[in-house]
Formats: structure tokens, C-alpha cells, sequence
DNA sequence: ATAACAAATGAACAGTTGTTCATATGTTAT
DNA sequence: ATAACATATGAACAACTGTTCATTTGTTAT
């Protein structure tokens, strides 16, 4: 009565499966490492992320680099700064954007290493 | 007539859009880029890749692992071998998946470390 | 205080995504 | 050939995502 039966097949290979068990990080961590990732999986957000790879630019630069309105790019920083991607500082009216931290070099990095196949 | 107005900003900084401009990967590869992203962005897909950090796992050992359905494992390791992330080998009814490459790897550990912080 | 501009936010809508259910394909043993 | 099991696939549906439009907040200059 407790939880169905989610696969039809015999147990196959109980120790593998003991030991990925072991192994597999908590719930919590694989979840917002793939929150994480979502962020990359974005043309607009990885677009931006790549602008911001040369140099610092305000909301309104990115916007026009891009094609895209003020707003979508706005929402997109948003969410960009809530996952740690992007910092920000203001001067006067603009706000300029500029990666965070080495991570998100190296993760793209190894994203476009990986396509190069 | 071709464009419209997208951002209702006067032009901010032209030099730095130029020079990002200049520099930005064609959209052919940011959407290619996006879309193997998108891959580590779903925590079943990224519970998969983990389980399979250490082990090769067939499908109904994932699915017992994850608590999930064979045929939601099917469908996410579908995507995952066309974005090349997971490769496989049959051997007699079962079909034993493993990780691809390095990149993978490497992916995971970046992402892990970036949320250390 | 008011005007002008840059950025942020909320609601809404279309498009996409992940799971389930049912079924098909592939492989092995009888 | 038939049965039994492992995997793959297609259709359908709920949940989520990204953009637009309208509006608000924040900053600077007059």
C-alpha cells in the first residue's frame, strides 16, 4: 500500500544498484544542480552569459546586442543573479552586469569542448 | 520596416556592443550549447548521469534506483544518448548505459563547486 | 517638484517539457 | 513458433518556461 511498483522488471543487479544508492549525493544538491544547469540551457540567458564573457554591460547594451526588449532581458539578469551567475553595480541610472565568478567560464568552456566531437 | 524598435533606450554603449558583438559564437553553436545544457537541467536526467558516474547501469537498474517508471527512464536516456552524454551496449535482453566522455564529468564536478559557496 | 530615462516587476499567453499509459520492438529460452 | 522479459516509442495531458505588454520603481537633471 506504501509505493507501487514503478518497474516491471526482476531486480537485475542489486549490487550496482546498492552501490550507485551509496554514492548518489541527497536529493537537495542533485536538485539545484540542476536548477543550475537550467540556467545554461537558455539560448537568450547562455547569449548573455557569453557577452558578458569580454566585458561589463547594462541591461539596456544587452537588449540591443541581442534583439531582444528590455524586459525579456531584465527577467532573464533576474534569474541569472538569483542563481549566482551574474553580479551587478549600479552607476546612475544603468546597471551594469558581469559574470560572477570563474565557474561559469569554465562551465561554458567545457560545454563547447564537448560539442567539438 | 525591417526591425522594429526592441529597446527603448537611446544607445548606450556602441563600443562595447560592437566589440560583443564581434566576439559573440554564431547562434548555430549558442543554440547547440543551450540545448546540451538543457540536458543537465532536469533532475532526473542529472540523477541519471550521477548513478552512472560509477557504474554501468542497465535501464530497469536506473529505474529501481530513481523510483521512477522504465519508460521515463527510456524516454530521458533517449535524450541523453542524442546529446551524445550517455553511450550503451547491449548484452543479451538488457542494454547497459554508461557516461560518454570526460565533459560530463567535468560538467557535474563544476557545477557541484560552484554551489559550494 | 517635475520630466526623462533605465531598470524591474506582474499578469497573461503560447510554446515546450516530463511523466504516464498503452503498445511495439528486440532478444533469449523452450 | 511461442512465451517471457527488457527496452523503446507514441499519444496525451498537466506543469513549467520565456516572451510581450503595461506599469512601477529608481536615478539624474532641470
Amino acid at each position: 500500500m506504501e509505493d507501487a511498483i514503478r518497474c516491471v522488471c526482476v531486480e537485475t543487479h542489486p549490487d550496482a544498484i546498492r552501490r550507485a544508492n551509496e554514492t548518489l549525493p541527497e536529493d537537495e544538491a542533485l536538485n539545484d544542480l540542476a536548477e543550475l544547469f537550467k540556467l545554461f540551457g537558455d539560448t537568450t540567458r547562455i547569449k548573455i552569459l557569453y557577452a558578458l564573457l569580454d566585458a561589463e554591460l547594462c541591461v539596456c547594451d544587452i537588449a540591443q546586442l541581442l534583439g531582444l526588449t528590455q524586459s525579456a532581458i531584465s527577467h532573464q539578469l533576474r534569474l541569472l543573479k538569483a542563481g549566482k551567475l551574474v553580479k551587478f553595480r549600479r552607476e546612475g541610472k544603468s546597471v551594469f552586469y558581469s559574470l560572477a565568478d570563474g565557474h561559469v567560464r569554465s562551465i561554458l568552456g567545457q560545454g563547447m569542448e564537448h560539442m567539438g566531437e
